[in-house]
DNA sequence: TATTTAGCATACCGATCGGTATATTTGAGT
DNA sequence: ACTCAAATATACCGATCGGTATGCTAAATA
């Protein structure tokens, strides 16, 4: 096995992500990855049987670097409000230094994905789903700990925890300004602070 | 000037919005639009000077009918919770039975015109921008007329209601269920009855 | 009714798309 | 050092893209 392909399968994957990222699915093309890469069709197609196949990868791969830093941050916490207030902070980190060049990916694919794209359309809805849940596990072990008032009801504070934050990162990336992001950043410290104890 | 040209410049735009808002701007292609017209490359590029120009009508045709439409349900209510209630309300019936087939032209445009498209972004900046001024302005009037509490802050509310309902349609649509709007939904009016008097 | 011209249809352009068949190169096993 | 197969490069495929040049058609003017 000549050339190490894992290398060149990662070469492509890394260069691919930003592409599909910033311009979307149907406007990337597999030239745009040939040229940020520098390997010719021919390899990329001897490590992916399609396009499809390279975006989702690609997909994946992105939804692991945001939701693991993610993770990262959230563990260094030890109550509910904080870890809250360390995502809030990851994605203002987020919008002014992005990992990922383009926004946020699960956003992005979300958008493109729902009418067309159907290969993405279930590795979007996972995504969320595990974002959405690791969300509402923190907000109700939070309420046990007694650290979030019990009469909060966690999936609607997650899903509209996570709703704002994708919103306000769309408004903010549109704008080519982070001051949308941080009006609901501060709008969103104040609500953790109603709901803690 | 035969074959009302004025017609055939609606039935275009008619026909490409719903086009364009489902599959997106590089995905859309004018082929699309002949089929779903009927009319011919001919006539399009007759009317319009090129895609860009019919995209750009299209885009402006489909904010028109959101804004349009928010407009008249906010000019029913007589007060500031009212008004936000019932732009609540439209997002509802939007995600339930869509005016326009692809979700809000707005939000599907911001993301594609964050990084390519430079064409819409202009559009998409100025149309966000409408709708929050004039939310910020139902606000502040509320606060005038002693409908909700003086120490709110406008601008921190009214964006972070636009990007929560934008975020929480991106959702429902993805999920291809109401249900995370609903929650949004139950979240929000929480929200309202906090800051009203 | 003849003329004219705006509105539209047809046919075509080069470029680029995703994808493949085939040639070439590379490195591990012998 | 030679072999052989795996990995990559090259060259090409039909289809489709946005866009245009040109021919036809229909309605207003005279």
């Amino acid at each position: 096995m000549p050339r190490d392909p894992d290398q060149t399968r990662n070469l492509i994957i890394d260069k691919a992500l930003p592409i599909f990222n910033t311009k979307g699915y149907a406007a990337a093309s597999i030239s745009d990855i040939t040229t940020a890469t520098g390997i010719t069709k021919g390899a990329i197609y001897g490590q992916f049987k399609n396009k499809d196949e390279v975006a989702s990868v690609a997909f994946e791969k992105g939804v692991a670097i945001v939701t693991g830093a993610i993770a990262q941050k959230v563990r260094e916490q030890d109550t509910a409000p904080k870890k809250l207030l360390a995502m809030i902070d990851y994605y203002s980190q987020y919008i002014k230094n992005p990992p990922i060049l383009g926004g946020c990916p699960i956003l992005n694919s979300s958008i493109e994905a729902d009418d067309t794209v159907p290969f993405l359309r279930s590795k979007v809805i996972r995504s969320i789903a595990l974002i959405k849940d690791s969300l509402i596990k923190i907000v109700n072990r939070g309420i046990l700990e007694g650290q979030i008032k019990k009469e909060i009801d966690a999936e609607c504070f997650a899903v509209s925890f996570y709703a704002i934050i994708e919103g306000a990162i769309s408004l903010s990336r549109i704008e080519g300004d982070s001051r949308s992001y941080e009006l609901v950043k501060h709008f969103l410290k104040k609500r953790i602070e109603e709901i803690a104890c």
